[in-house]
DNA sequence: TGGTTACAACTTTTT
DNA sequence: GTTGTAACCA
């Protein structure tokens, strides 16, 4: 191996390998050749693989064209580039190949569409278009969808696609799991549904990489000038690789076999969606004579964390094994504390939080880490009551959200004006007057002519088919977008955008609308045409939002963190707090149904991706009680709190009884011995009595009340005093102005504190 | 055609 | 208990 030309004196070290640690920079040196990297949670995984893309353009190994850096998430991608970016400047904008697995398949497919039948210009489906589109497919193959869910289909051709399976290549046995085998079964409305893609022009994201695969099969020449190029291949995040994209990554090194794969098995936590850990056993089988290295130095979290971290990941089978250490001092130990019910771990949460942070601790360097989204509610409620400012990551993400979509559609319109689907979103978006009926005959005319759907559309405005209104509506559609597409060549593609939009009628759609979100999402229209200028090109935009777009939309306040384990893979914060540790919740009972002891221990991995998350203190909560669809439920702890080492713990209950209580719990004693005993009053009575409250008496049978409580309270006495621009003040913020009402939440512009959203019940009229 | 009511679903969700 | 979708009626 050629090692970089020595700079000015013997002994100096490039500014590239500074600070590495051995492995890290065995790492970062051993260019040649297969290598394994096994990165524990902390361990400077990033840094190494930048630290390694530098290396190998700093010594000219290769050009930045011929490498190939993979990852998952954009989000990983962007940080890759802005590190290598740091340590190289400029020259790291000349990676063209760095990139997610499928923007960086869909620019391969691009290249080479026509050999499986595609344009170059395919479009890009989202789940959304794909659902629509398997919808019809299953209602042309006559199949009850009561008994034959789409979705259910979506979720077979996904699992298929994850596994670079064709419709020829599913089992006959999975295939006829679906609508009995009857046409063809599950791989036949594959089939159909491959055709019907191809006769859009258009790709879901599993035939990305499919598609690639069909070609490298089929023509040795791509995959060789592929091989060719790629002198160096990198992979981030590999135990989350499924099949295909390890087919694909296969099939992409050449000769040389310089692969260089960076994962953690321990931190396998996408199983369900087709990613198999498997990839990481079998790298050294496939690439033998693979170089494995460890990296277990963790820079991250206290002892007290590792420790109990290490202890419970111990407990899963068939670990490729690592034990995380660290320097660091000794610090906090993992907090754990039992709570009555699940009101009151949200108001503990709130009350640590606040009290961190009168400490000095900033609210960004915080999360609430949860298993499920439902959970998030509980902290909501309760942030929302106290004015604690709180942000919730995951949900819709911003392209996901009905009004970008429906506006991407009109813009997907003006430019391929055979985008059917594009054009059956938006034909009655705003109200056409064109519904089922006038939609049929449309389909129907597509089907007798063998044209796309507006096309047929365009044919029919000239017969006697529709009902004059609708030929009317029709015909006033096709006239704007053809002045639309006239006016694409002229004016720039943001103005395009604000000009289709206006003119469709669709901005002032969302103004007739009443509803509270009505102006979020002329907000979110008008975030789109912004974020359209930063694009050279409508194609350019348009294949950024289907591939690339995400809402981490900069956020600058000082907000505590609410999200899921799986979305807070890779992150890290001083304070985390980890609710929700019972059974059935954490691990989720539905996983353990499913999927048995491997999905238990993917369970395991999610918590112990969760305590490693935190630099300085993990915070484990459980409660006694919990409502699970309305139902109060009793819920015993997490099995994984009695797998922590308890020397690394400091144990607590709030209820009376201590965390004997759930020691006994779990030794086969009756958990709920103290429930109802002496008091006779059921649950959140112990809230109700000893904390306070909500600051309205809602009477003794449910500290929390029901939502539905909360509202009629609300419509029986409204005071209409709450109105915008209306003076009020509150015990925690001071005197503000109320900004907007939204039933009982207000959202107030504090004088000292800026706004906030709080019930109506902590604020007091100011008299005017 | 659009609004209303009933009924089922309901873990995670990088692209 | 809540939410979203599908069938039903005006």
């Amino acid at each position: 191996m050629t090692l970089p030309a020595p700079l000015d004196s013997a002994d100096a070290t490039p500014p590239w390998l500074a600070g590495l640690n051995p492995p890290q920079r065995d790492a970062v040196l051993t260019t040649e050749g297969p290598v394994l990297i096994l990165a524990g949670a902390g361990t400077g995984k990033t840094k190494a693989l930048t630290a390694r893309l530098a290396h190998i353009l700093f010594s000219r190994l290769a050009w930045p064209s011929e490498i190939l850096a993979v990852t998952f998430t954009n989000k990983a991608a962007r940080e890759m580039r802005h590190r290598t970016e740091l340590l190289l400047g400029p020259m790291a904008e000349g990676l063209p190949w760095l990139g997610t697995f499928h923007a960086l398949a869909a620019k391969m497919l691009r290249r080479h569409a026509g050999l499986v039948g595609l344009n170059p210009q395919f479009t890009i489906l989202d789940t959304d278009d794909q659902l629509r589109l398997l919808k019809q497919v299953v209602a042309e193959a006559g199949l009850d969808e009561k008994r034959w869910p789409a979705k259910q289909l979506a979720g077979l051709i996904d699992r298929w696609k994850n596994k670079g399976q064709l419709p020829a290549d599913v089992p006959s046995g999975e295939s006829f799991a679906y609508a009995d085998g009857a046409n063809g079964g599950g791989a036949g409305l594959y089939a159909r549904y491959q055709q019907r893609l191809i006769s859009l022009n258009a790709c879901d994201f599993g035939d990305l990489l499919l598609h690639m695969l069909t070609i490298f099969r089929q023509h040795a020449d791509v995959q060789a000038e592929y091989q060719r190029r790629f002198k160096y291949v990198m992979v981030d995040e590999y135990q989350d690789t499924n099949s295909a994209q390890y087919q694909w990554l296969k099939a992409l090194v050449g000769p040389a076999r310089n692969i260089a794969c960076v994962g953690d098995d321990d931190q396998s936590i996408y199983s369900w969606r087709g990613a198999e850990v498997a990839n990481i056993l079998r790298f050294e089988a496939d690439f033998p004579g693979a170089k494995l290295i460890k990296l277990e130095q963790n820079y991250r979290s206290t002892p007290h964390i590792l420790a109990a971290a290490n202890a419970l990941i111990g407990n899963n089978r068939g670990r490729l094994g690592k034990a995380l250490f660290t320097t660091h001092a000794d610090g906090e130990k993992v907090e754990v504390t039992s709570v009555w019910d699940g009101p009151e771990e949200a108001r503990l949460v709130g009350d640590e939080a606040e009290r961190l942070a009168r400490e000095g601790a900033s609210l960004n360097d915080m999360a609430i880490l949860v298993r499920a989204q439902f959970q998030t509610r509980l902290f909501e409620d309760r942030f929302i009551a106290i004015g604690l400012p709180y942000r919730i990551v995951g949900g819709f993400r911003f392209y996901e959200r009905a009004e970008v979509r429906d506006a991407l559609a009109y813009l997907r319109l003006v430019q391929s004006p055979d985008d059917a689907l594009a054009f059956e979103r938006i034909i009655n978006v705003p109200k056409r007057g064109l519904g089922d009926k006038a939609m049929a005959s449309m389909h129907a005319a597509a089907r007798r002519l063998g044209v796309s759907l507006p096309r047929a559309a365009a044919a029919l405005v000239e017969e006697d088919v529709l009902t004059p209104a609708a030929r009317r509506a029709v015909k006033s559609f096709l006239t704007d977008l053809a002045r639309w597409r006239d006016q694409a060549g002229s004016i720039s593609h943001a103005e395009l955008a604000e000009i289709v939009l206006e003119e469709s009628g669709y901005v002032a759609m969302w103004q007739a609308d009443k509803s509270t979100e009505a102006d979020g999402r002329i907000e979110n229209l008008k975030e789109l045409v912004r974020a359209m200028g930063d694009y050279p090109s409508l194609t350019a935009f348009l294949e950024h939002v289907a591939l690339v777009m995400d809402n981490d939309a900069a956020n600058d306040d000082d907000k505590i963190t609410i999200m899921t384990l799986h979305a807070a893979k890779g992150l890290e914060f001083d304070h985390v707090f980890l609710p929700g540790w019972e059974e059935g919740v954490f691990p989720s009972q539905r996983a353990l149904d499913e999927g048995g002891t491997s999905a238990l221990e993917e369970e395991r991995r999610l918590a112990y991706v969760g305590i490693t998350r935190a630099r300085r203190r993990s915070h484990i909560i459980n409660a006694a009680n919990r409502q699970v669809y309305g139902q109060w439920t009793a819920a015993l702890p997490s099995r994984f709190i009695a797998e922590l080492p308890a020397d690394h713990l400091t144990m607590r209950s709030t209820m009376s009884g201590g965390p004997s209580l759930w020691r006994a719990a779990l030794d086969g004693g009756d958990p709920f011995a103290h429930v109802g005993r002496g008091t006779g009053r059921g649950p959140g009575w112990d809230r109700a009595s000893t904390s306070g409250g909500f600051g309205r008496d809602f009477g003794p049978r449910s500290a929390a009340p029901p939502r539905e409580a909360r509202v009629s309270a609300v419509s029986l006495a409204p005071n209409p005093s709450f109105r915008r621009g209306a003076r009020v003040f509150h015990a925690k913020f001071g005197e503000g102005t109320v900004f907007h009402v939204d039933g009982n939440k207000l959202e107030i512009d504090f004088a000292a504190a800026g706004r906030k959203r709080v019930l109506d019940s902590f604020v007091t009229l100011k008299e005017a």
